[in-house]
DNA sequence: ATTTTAAATGCGACAATTTGCAGCTTTTTA
DNA sequence: TAAAAAGCTGCAAATTGTCGCATTTAAAAT
């Protein structure tokens, strides 16, 4: 294998996971752990990963979020998890774009076949990485503070299509109000995601349980799927599951 | 074995496999490794493969993996500041998505306040950033190599759209056959843009001028600024300015 | 067809790069 | 605080690259 193969290749694990251990990459590889360095040095003096002890970084420049930004990434990961194991081979899937959609698409595994819908920038990005997966961007005006496409044609676009599942992170939601959020434009486009798919799934770190916002998005009995970091028979989730949803 | 059959045969494998090895070549050619050495000297001169130590890669190899690394970034640069004074206040603007625009959506002002319509991912996002820019984005199906949005909904679209300026990166530029491209989808949608927009800027690195592709975008008579990292003077552009066109 | 000319190829010596290893230092963890 | 893991440095071996030069081959000109 080339250098430059190599180092390919570790950008392209890093990208995928976010990091990567030298000792992972040294037997997966074969090549020594020194080589592994070498190559981690040279592409952290190239700015392309932030090298650490034991392995390296993704430096998210191709990211959008940067990995210590992103609130409570464990939890979040634990649930993307769960999420992943949703998703089989050709569906079609509206997705919203939160951070911890972004950990999901990051988690797809490779060969995954399936057909993502979405209006959110960074979402996009992390689905297209995958070479199995047909991306479909929802245009529209994009808010900035969310980096999702909002507005009337997005909205409408939506409506037109026929999904299998919605994926939605929650802003706050509890067993009253359901899901709410508090940018209307963007509760419009969860809405029609909503609307537009069969199955509903959100997903949320507890912490965000029994909070609730301005904009109503949709009751708890759109939902169909609700995925937390807690374990299913948690009691904090004994309200949602009154309402019949299942917890994963 | 004749030269041009051997680099064809090169340039094959390279296709077929992503890399090759000079040893392997040599030995398989029947050739000594010298000879190998000088074909991919050649090739990677004409830009056919990269030439690493101990063989080549095939450049969409590199394109799929290595994507965050810009190739002759300062040359953008120097494009991207020019462009940047195009752009006055309360325009509409197209763009498309190659590294060079990338640049120019980092240089904005911050002050500036126009409406961008893209279909490119890491373009809309650097947009996005400016407080006072408005952003819309062009969904569609989302083509991987160039994180762009390509098909018909995205060109009815733009057709939709009046826009002041349209900037576009170049694949390849030459007098004689225009703007051309190597993807007949991207091709497509860089065109819509330029019936949209009442005026067509290029950017392309000097290295681009002067060398074609399968695929027809537009002719040069479509484009009303060429911008390069060279001075404006400069004798390579001599065959452009004849026809008309403003070189900055 | 033959000569002339230019290009292409292979070889050998030498330079540069890459890689793994051993010993030692630094950082992490228990 | 001590053991373990990771990192760094210098070094040697192997591989790869480069240069000049002789030889061969192909193309052009007569």
């Amino acid at each position: 294998m080339l250098k430059k193969e190599r180092q390919a290749y570790i950008l392209h694990q890093v990208s995928l996971h976010n990091s990567v251990l030298s000792a992972d990459l040294s037997h997966s590889i074969n090549v020594s752990e020194d080589t592994i360095r070498r190559d981690l040095n040279e592409l952290a003096d190239n700015g392309k990963v932030i090298k650490v002890h034991g392995g390296a970084l993704s430096k998210s420049f191709n990211s959008f979020y940067l990995r210590s930004d992103v609130y409570d990434a464990d939890s979040k990961k634990v649930i993307a998890q769960k999420a992943v194991t949703l998703i089989k081979d050709g569906m079609f899937i509206l997705s919203g774009g939160g951070t911890t959609i972004i950990e999901m698409a990051r988690l797809l595994p490779e060969n995954l076949k399936a057909t993502f819908f979405t209006g959110s920038i960074p979402a996009a990005y992390e689905y297209a990485q995958h070479p199995n997966i047909d991306v479909i961007f929802i245009g529209d005006k994009i808010a900035k503070k969310s980096q999702i496409a909002v507005g009337g044609e997005a909205i409408t676009k939506i409506k037109h299509i026929k999904a299998d599942l919605c994926f939605l992170g929650a802003n706050a939601i509890d067993c009253e109000h359901g899901i709410t959020d508090n940018d209307w434009d963007v509760a419009q486009v969860k809405n029609a995601m909503i609307e537009a798919a069969s199955q509903t799934v959100v997903m949320s770190i507890s912490e965000k349980l029994n909070s609730h916002q301005r904009i109503r998005v949709c009751g708890v009995d759109n939902i169909d799927i609700l995925i937390t970091e807690l374990d299913p028979c948690n009691h904090l989730l004994d309200p949602f599951r009154q309402t019949g949803l299942t917890i994963l």
